[in-house]
DNA sequence: AATGAATGAGCATTCATTCAT
DNA sequence: TATGAATGAATGCTCATTCAT
């Protein structure tokens, strides 16, 4: 039931990378459409493509779910700890964390109805782990590479502080997304966010 | 699309709420299975009930799920509820805190699994409001009827800070289940938790 | 398929006799509704009877559209060879026709939408001889017993004379009914009844 | 309820052609059975095709009628029209009519046994106004573009007289089908019914 | 007689996937 | 490579009818 590849064959010409781009934009089109109309033959119509040519890049009708969410959210894990492991003097450690916390904001803010679809989807579809995965792969990140405090230590932080922390944040954002909150873009979210993530640093005292 | 009435008949025989106790009964236990079998005609067969006596109670198939997710949650609200309404005398704020938090993840610890499938099973079905909606309301509750901090004065929580406290315990306690995840039978996680959940309270500052 | 006994006991009490009643007048009332919900069940519970009791009196379904049919079709039939079989000396034979077309269109007015259904309802469940039935009787009624002409003179009607003559009424009738025409209550739509009923006795010059 | 498009997709390769005319062949042979075993499914199996393949042409089971009561019934009213719409200097109106009864008998006539199942079919599927708006169409037809009268004035035909026309003839034919009826294919009917029709050019003395 | 809980065969429809062209 | 016709297992749900109480 569950795909393990995602791409059936490297797409390598032009055309074929044209129709896989195609396919996924159509896919995540169909998701923010939001009526229960995501199957394979609706994504490969509104893509304009053959069914046929659809199975020759996705082994499964997971494996788009899955692409689609791999490119969806790989921007902001990498955002993340790309701001936390800035290691620029002039910036302080309340700076660092701010950005981060913005970062992981925006990555999830824009095609939030795409998101929440594909969130849903990928639950129904039983691909929850793929969703959990790389928000513990960059708390694993972060804990082997913590940012230095300004004592210049390095954080002690407890593995049931870091998960209790990384899914508070990740658990707060996701349901912003899935209610489809309002609160999402204002600042006080934002700071709201920020002192949550404080818990993380905070606990090492 | 969405089944608003949870059952169809209200069971008055004894037989026949034997027979509404068994179709949930085998809910729960086909979603602890874990198989996609989730279908009205396994959930009867395993009820030991006919597919026709199925649908005498439940209008559809969704409403099968809504009861159990109520039966399962109830708890879970009404307890945390209950346990920071607590206004015996010498009971600290810090003490009803605790025992809300343990509320609410004892409720969230029992049949790990069946919760898991239930919780995926209620957005494979586009029901996630389902599983919003009574922290939203319990949150609402705690808003309007908040405890009384040391001091005696009504701490003043905005909207986003119970947002967020609310969201990111209950998106914690989630992730948890779905990853199943072993801290969720510690005393540290417990802990990591009321320390979140004071973020509520001292928001006021 | 088919019940060849409208009723399974012949009610004698009078508690029966008025939930026989109240079954039909429900199944009247169900059909006029229009919905496709002409169920065994719906019927029974809105005529206030537990679906037991309504199998007391009806052997199965189509029993309570024969049942129905012939109550709501019995007057028409006997009204018009009532109209004709007039032997008042007074009576001309134009208007002794004219009166019978009256009685037929007044038989086939009153609850239009009822009727509609039912021979929708009477169609859809392989009864349609439960239609014509009548109607052939009435034809046969009226060819052996024709009212005779000012002459004196019994006309001799050809059988195939008398099927078009008859089929062509009631079909104008019935198209009437199930396309709701307006046209059913006016003097106009009875005057061209009237002029076709001619067709019938003029057919022997 | 009602499916307003006919074809879901139309087909273009020779195969999908064949499938749909299979399915439609299929439809008429269980119709002609007679038994009330008219299922998707049965359609499907008789064509010998499989249930998606007809669900790939025909958006639901009334589709299948639909095209399958315009196949059946198309020929018979544009033959009609085209009877009454011939202009030829030799053909005398009481011919031209004549002819178009025929077509119309004609066109009822073959495969009696099919055309009254789905006539059952159609209205039991809630379709009976598909039965009667061809009628109707023809009937406009014939109004605004009406025969001459041998005085080559134009006869000025009353609606009321025009509808009742119409619906008796297609009455008549619709009885002699439905009580399977052996006059259909004599001449005496065919008499009668023109002499019915005269009724409709008459009625403007 | 009346009740109403239970039954289960039966049906319409969907959609991921294959494969001949 | 691309196409799209074909597949068919699988599923949610209805409703006439029975029978124990």
């Amino acid at each position: 039931m569950k795909s393990t590849d995602t791409y059936r064959k490297i797409p390598r010409q032009a055309r074929a990378l044209a129709s896989v781009d195609a396919i996924l934009e159509a896919a995540a089109q169909i998701l923010q459409g939001g009526d229960g109309r995501f199957t394979t033959n609706a994504v490969a119509e509104r893509a304009g493509v053959s069914i046929g040519t659809l199975y020759q890049y996705f082994p499964d009708k997971n494996a788009i779910l899955i692409a689609l969410a791999r490119q969806e959210l790989s921007l902001t894990g990498s955002a993340v700890t790309d701001s936390l492991s800035q290691r620029e003097t002039g910036c302080e450690l309340d700076e660092r964390l701010r950005l981060a916390i913005r970062a992981l904001i925006e990555g999830f803010h824009g095609r939030q109805r795409t998101r929440k679809a594909l969130i849903e989807a990928l639950i129904a579809n039983g691909l929850s782990e793929e969703l959990t995965r790389p928000v513990d792969e960059a708390m694993q990140d972060i804990l082997s590479n913590a940012p230095r405090l300004p004592s210049g230590t390095i954080p002690k932080v407890r593995p049931v502080t870091a998960f209790v922390a990384t899914r508070a944040i990740v658990g707060t954002l996701r349901a912003a997304i899935m209610e489809e909150s309002s609160f999402i873009g204002s600042p006080e979210f934002e700071d709201e966010l920020v002192r949550l993530a404080h818990t993380l640093l905070d606990s090492s005292h």
